[in-house]
DNA sequence: GTACATGCAAACGTTTTGCAGCGAA
DNA sequence: TTCGCTGCAAAACGTTTGCATGTAC
């Protein structure tokens, strides 16, 4: 389930963007980072402060888009909060958010699969549940009731 | 399906709140527009302009807070733009937005109910499924792939 | 050498907040 | 008379954009 940096910067370069020391800092984080639910300001951080880059925020959502571009990466909405990014072999799954307390669990997606496909024959909409989080009360909070 | 301006002032002063102008212009609005999507914009300028009242955004954010406040409107996250509102009584349905023409569609939120039903149980989380869109692709833009 | 990418700064759209004065109860 | 509500203005938030400079290819 590891990733490498150069995974990220070939997908970069795949689509005939040039590697930059920005972009590498970027990469690295995200790879070293996999896993996490990393936001612009996170990526951001980190590659200013752990890697001692010299990068400005419109170049981490430049190449944040270049790498959802090339389908390596992914974000979702949790909530009022910033866009969340994962790499795209871990996009399978749904966040449900508590709405109270703000918890966050990740569900299969496949849970969701049968309600997609039947919203697909009835509507003939194709859907990414994935994209926004779905809210509602974790069971503490939903038992504080 | 109708509802009276006067029902949703009502719900303000059952919360022990005052009847201002410009709180009778919202609700006023909201009534006059009930079945729509409604943004904070919209109802600012619906109130200024056609019923010449002087409000302003932040009261209007204000009033719209403490109406959800008192269960009678709800407000839903259709994708990157504003939030839309609704009464709570047409609040059970479910959005899904295309995300590449914007299209939007209203499916009943019991369609959901299965796999709603089905998280409570695995996770103990009570979802509302309908406060954030699912994003997808619409009929149309599905088939142009 | 020539695009393309960058940092900077400023703008964006939506929503929130601080504050002095007005007005519903 | 009192305290809640208001308009105004400004800030907050995450994100995007315009532009002159810099640099990967």
């Amino acid at each position: 389930m590891h990733i490498t940096p150069d995974r990220l910067t070939d997908a970069l370069r795949e689509q005939g963007l040039r590697i930059t020391a920005a972009r590498r800092a970027v990469c690295a984080v995200i790879a070293a980072r996999h896993g996490q639910h990393l936001t612009a300001a996170t990526i951001l951080e980190d590659a200013v402060t752990e890697r001692g880059a010299t990068v400005d925020q419109s170049t981490v959502y430049r190449t944040l888009d270049a790498l959802e571009e090339s389908g390596v990466l992914v974000h979702s909405h949790l909530g009022h909060g910033p866009a969340v990014y994962h790499l795209a072999t871990e996009a399978r799954h749904q966040h449900v958010v508590c709405r109270r307390c703000g918890a966050t669990e990740e569900i299969e997606a496949g849970d969701v699969a049968e309600w997609i496909a039947r919203l697909r024959e009835t509507t003939g909409f194709v859907v990414d549940p994935t994209h926004f989080a779905v809210t509602g009360l974790c069971p503490d909070c939903a038992n504080r009731d």
